[in-house]
RNA sequence: GGUCCUGUAGAGCAGCUAGGAGUGCUCGCCACCCUGUCAAGGUGGAGGUCGCGGGUUCAAAUCCCGUCAGGACCGCCA
């Protein structure tokens, strides 16, 4: 062991102590004949005082060195308060250099906004930057804490095969060729569902595994081909049992990460009612400034755009004083949304909607007068409509709530906001006259739903929870159904024949014949759980070696092509004389398995 | 598949609207000076395919078209 000190350990009563510290050079000072350096290593950085006439070679930035040296008080008037040792410094007797470092492609020290791709390429130096390296201790520490938790509970830790069969549920996957089988090909896992319920039915009543899961989707600043998820399973259990478990997962992620203590039981609210009053599934509660229905308000209107099934609004505050440029921003925005934009008005400083915009001229005196009651909106806001569909009117209007939240600066950036989710649709319109699972096709319908779910599909409701903080969806999981009938129900629903349904999921259907256990869980996207919880933009500040948004990685230049003589011994050009079971047919319907969560599944652009 | 933003020295930027010699800022790098610095200071210096290709023009970092790369978003994806 060459290191015996930790540089960022030292403290005063040290001093006189013979240490021998091994780092990096962080800066260099020279002051006549004496040169000073700032020493980092994985604990902090101490200030070291060398002889000039000591330093016989270069000792530049991010040479890795080794000091031998006495601690010493600094001189008075000489301390450093930024500094955890800035009352100590390490006086050398001798100095060697382990190895150079070449001029640096970024700075280490200082907080500079640096480009994601020299970041990327030069991540193993992007690491050694405080910021990141506290975040994947921050990591470590949360995994630690999950184990604890997860252990204390009884819960068992299994790992399931990243090589696995192909199903063409939810995203797209990656596939991986068989050299033994030409032709044929795995899939990674996009989640382990099919395994953790698998293990249910082998008895093992508490499963838990912080896995790796892959889906080859677009990227987003909270998305990643391959992403890490807590994913857990539990038999003979209700939605509350799943959901105290999870509750005390986030708690304690949230006290010992974040220094917050969540309040529970984390309130829940149902999945009609995040529409209704946010217009999203997975509301941001640090702010008010709800949704406004106002489809009765307009029942008898004169204006065509507002004979529509659902008219609703929101309320900008102060958002009557916007320029014109700003307002035809909004009908920009609303239009990159897919919308044909956004009406408005804007209620005057006498608290009357005003002739401005392009809806108040098509509105009657009546509505006029009663429109800032009726929306909540005082004089100097502005109010923004959108009718239509009713999801695809909230979702616009939820959007739009966001952005308002974000530009008028309601979202307290320190407020930790919780809710739970629940009763999703069990179904939603797949836009051909079909039925499509909204979550996946093993989940259970809320038991008032069991007997009647196929008769009335668009009403059913699912026995679904997801846990959302400060807007983004962190977690989300389901009861599973255990029943090989009700199994089958939902399977008609969506359309997927018995032959199509032994195909692609046959080896589950067998095992729901052995004595299933009534079962469910959940699973939390671990990645943007961490990117909540340390403050950060990007899923990339909480990964060590993530890939850039063109899906490929600076740092190793992976993917590459490959030979010819990895392509014929691969097998990928070989085309099987009958094709695999189980890869054909229609998707039986579904956004796919649950997991970490999407930016934005039930928020149609309208 | 689509929309938008960005690309100028090793890093971070300004210059572009309204064309006129690579014009500039901060940091870093190199050399020298300075006996306690700590975001040190001083003097001097090196470093450029203005992402790439084409077009317009007497003249392009600047205008136009295409393309590549990075980022954000929509679609997609829990």
């Amino acid at each position: 062991m060459i290191r015996s000190h930790d540089a960022g350990s030292l403290r005063a009563s040290d001093a006189g102590e013979q240490v021998r510290l091994a780092g990096w050079v962080a800066r260099r000072r020279d002051h006549g004949g004496v040169v000073f350096i700032d020493l980092r290593d994985g604990s902090g950085i101490v200030q070291v005082v060398l002889r000039q006439e000591d330093v016989a070679h270069d000792l530049r930035a991010e040479f890795c060195v080794l000091v031998t040296g006495t601690v010493q008080r600094r001189p008075a008037g000489n301390e450093n308060p930024e500094l955890a040792t800035g009352d100590v410094e390490v006086v050398a007797t001798g100095l060697e250099v382990l190895s150079q470092a070449d001029p640096l492609p970024f700075p280490i020290e200082g907080g500079v906004e640096l480009n994601e791709e020299v970041r990327l390429r030069y991540r193993y130096l992007d690491i050694r930057r405080p910021d990141m390296a506290a975040a994947l201790k921050a990591r470590s520490k949360a995994a630690y804490l999950l184990y604890d938790v997860m252990n204390a509970r009884g819960f068992v830790n299994v790992e399931t095969p990243f090589l696995t069969r192909s199903t063409p549920e939810g995203a797209r996957d990656f596939l991986v060729p068989v050299r033994l089988r030409p032709g044929h090909w795995y899939a990674l896992p996009q989640s382990p569902q099919l395994f953790k319920q698998l293990l249910m039915i082998s008895g093992m009543e508490r499963y838990f595994q912080l896995v790796r899961c892959f889906r080859d989707e677009d990227f987003r600043a909270d998305r990643q081909p391959e992403f890490t998820q807590i994913d857990l399973e539990m038999s003979f259990v209700a939605r509350e049992d799943v959901i105290e478990v999870a509750e005390d997962v986030v708690s304690r992620l949230w006290a010992e990460i974040a220094g917050f203590e969540v309040q529970r039981p984390i309130p829940h609210m149902t999945y009609a009612d995040a529409m209704a009053r946010y217009g999203s599934d997975k509301p941001d509660l640090r702010f008010g400034n709800e949704l406004v229905d106002l489809t009765q308000f307009f029942a008898q209107t004169e204006f065509r755009v507002f004979q529509a099934p659902h008219v609703g609004a929101v309320v900008m505050p102060g958002g009557a004083s916007q320029t014109r440029k700003e307002l035809d921003g909004w009908q920009e925005w609303a239009r990159s949304r897919g919308a044909r934009g956004l009406g408005y008005v804007l209620i005057g400083p006498d608290g009357e909607v005003s002739d401005s915009g392009p809806v108040a001229r098509h509105l009657s005196q009546v509505e006029r007068s009663g429109l800032p009651a009726a929306a909540g909106a005082a004089a100097g806001d502005a109010v923004f409509f959108a009718a239509g569909p009713p999801n695809e009117a909230r979702g616009l209007l939820g959007a739009a709530r966001l952005e308002i939240g974000d530009r008028c600066g309601l979202i307290d950036p320190d407020a930790w906001a919780f809710t739970w989710v629940v009763d999703a649709p069990m179904f939603e319109d797949d836009g051909e006259g079909g039925w499509t699972a909204v979550h996946h096709p093993f989940t259970s319908p809320l038991p008032e739903w069991t007997s009647k779910f196929a008769s009335e599909p668009g009403g059913a409701l699912a026995d679904a929870y997801d846990i959302v903080c400060n807007g983004t969806e962190i977690g989300g999981g389901s009861i599973r159904i255990h029943r090989s009938d009700i199994q089958q129900q939902v399977f008609d629903v969506i359309g997927l024949s018995r032959e199509e349904a032994t195909s692609q999921f046959g080896f589950l259907l067998d095992a729901l014949r052995f004595g299933p256990p009534p079962h469910g869980g959940i699973a939390f996207g671990w990645d943007r759980l961490l990117m909540l919880l340390t403050g950060r933009e990007s899923i990339r500040d909480v990964i060590a070696f993530p890939k850039a948004a063109s899906g490929h990685d600076p740092l190793t230049g992976a993917p590459t092509a490959i030979t010819p003589q990895q392509r014929k011994e691969a097998g990928i050009d070989v085309i099987p004389a009958e094709p695999p079971s189980g890869t054909g047919g229609q998707p039986p319907g579904g956004t796919g398995w649950e997991s970490h969560g999407g930016t934005g599944g039930q928020a149609p652009a309208g």
